[in-house]
DNA sequence: ATACTAAGTAAAGTATGTCTAACTTTTTTT
DNA sequence: AAAAAAAGTTAGACATACTTTACTTAGTAT
């Protein structure tokens, strides 16, 4: 597996499917697999096969897989981008946990490393500004769409203390 | 074309691409098409065929192609969907703009409507707010991962006015 | 230990979406 | 108006990724 040639979006689903169930059951096997990802078992089969031969899990025909050096960088990697993502739009955009975690797992095959540093650059400052206040940007996303606040509403929320709610 | 079903990623791709071509030069060849979209003529036809088949386009064996009314609607979502998502890439995160123009092209199949309203208002808090001032963001983004204000920098920020530099 | 069941595999079929190469239609040039 | 060029189409091939059905292997139970 070199690293100009990058995986479809459908083996970087199996890979971090099976870090996920090497994480929380020890081993993968191809039933767990199907089941997560939601198609059949022979569809499993053929892919397990394909990452096989890019090096990216060890695969014995009938015996469960585990990911190889190589398979488990990339399926951390993976993993990583779906969380960031996954915190922007449910801690910042406030979008209900279910939808954000289906919305992560599309957008996760479509960002790039320097999207992803930068996304933690920017949480860096939401979070930490203190003028900022994150609660408050936090609370005018849950009323999204609603209504905008006035001037006067701005004015009195500039007077105020930056760290209350 | 009925609502519940989804174009995918390439047919999506294809109708980006002939609203864009219909806007900048009145219609869409084939040709074009294959150019913008990176691929052969002969790709290109069978594409337009399915979108034929579609209602999304109208579709004369060669003649150029024009969007329906449907599938004007269509192509105008994604588009939006794809500025809306350069922004955020370009002018939040600060990424540079060719980038930016091609990851946006990879996370518009991705995001769903919510998020997008999502982003629409974020965009909205972070352009208005007068405590926040956008402008010190964009610095604090443009210097990413370089170095984090420290407290004392904090407090100077604090200080001072909102809406300077 | 054998028979049963669950899990895994293999092969054949479907659907997309691409390419190449040959062919047809349209447009341009002369 | 005929020839040449450009644009469009068709057909066959290939790759991915999925399903279904039938078969094989492994694990469990008696």
């Amino acid at each position: 597996m070199k690293k100009g040639e990058k995986l479809s979006e459908s083996l970087e689903d199996y890979l971090e499917v099976i870090l996920e169930l090497e994480t929380t059951r020890k081993v993968a096997r191809a039933k767990d697999i199907a089941e997560k990802t939601g198609v059949k078992r022979g569809s499993v089969t053929s892919a397990l096969k394909s990452l096989g031969e890019k090096k990216l899990i060890n695969y014995e025909p009938y015996s469960y897989v585990t990911l190889t050096p190589e398979g488990k960088k990339i399926a951390e990697g993976i993993s990583s981008r779906h969380s960031i993502l996954k915190e922007f739009l449910y801690k910042i955009l406030q979008i209900d946990e279910t939808e954000a975690e289906a919305t992560a797992c599309r957008m996760e095959h479509a960002v790039d490393q320097k999207t992803l540093d930068r996304l933690v650059c920017f949480f860096d400052f939401i979070y930490k500004c203190p003028r900022l206040g994150v609660n408050r940007l936090q609370a005018f996303m849950k009323r999204c769409g609603k209504k905008i606040p006035d001037p006067a509403t701005c004015k009195k929320c500039m007077d105020s203390s930056a760290d209350e709610k």
